[in-house]
DNA sequence: ATTATACATCAAAATATTTTGATGTATCAA
DNA sequence: TTGATACATCAAAATATTTTGATGTATAAT
């Protein structure tokens, strides 16, 4: 359960959530299904505006989803699996609640 | 892969992530991991205001996260297992993904 | 050296989300 | 039928996020 979970794995939690709830981060996410991509890639494939772009890509990166490595001018980016584990066992320990119910208010 | 999802699912998605981008939604999740909790349990519980709670139980229900069951005065609120899988799927393809690198910007 | 490319960062504006406090509705008990 | 409880809804205010366009930095090619 989440409450056996720290608070410093809850703010986490809280941190990968905020970043995957951008429907752009989400699709720039996507991209990155097929292996790296530059923030130039992103925007031929995306039509978003470079600086718009990088600002997803901090955020992302923020929270620990993307990691980056550079290459001359290029800064290659990708997904961080690890990171996803977090959210996996809270996921696991959503669907597989005792829903033991409980009266309320008493 | 996300590409592989329908346009609806990934809206779906997009609207659970949301959903769960507030830290007092996932302390409401998580309050109901126990068992199905009403409004007031949520106050007692937490000390948020109740128009604060229901405005928030709302972005829950519409997500497809939580449902309700009224009795009397009470409304139960518990967690909606299936609306789950959707994420699982999703995150299941991110952990997976396969990283074959691909050259930037050719 | 100069210019172009790839990207980051910044401040301001635009937009979206959240909070508050008031009011509304339904149920129930006296 | 009056009053209290449980919750929803609303509009306004507060706050946070996102977008834009300009500028900055580093690398690399000429």
């Amino acid at each position: 359960m989440l409450k056996e979970i720290s608070k410093v794995k809850k703010e986490n939690i809280s941190k990968l959530m905020v970043s995957f709830s951008d429907p752009f981060r989400l699709e720039i996410i996507d991209l990155m299904m097929d292996g790296e991509v530059c923030v130039c890639d992103i925007m031929k494939l995306t039509k978003l505006s470079q600086s718009r772009i990088s600002y997803h890509i901090k955020i992302l990166k923020e929270a620990g989803v993307i990691s980056d490595r550079q290459e001359g001018r290029w800064v290659y980016y990708s997904l961080n699996k690890e990171s996803l584990f977090l959210i996996k066992e809270w996921i696991t320990s959503f669907t597989d609640y005792s829903s033991n119910r409980k009266r309320c208010c008493e």
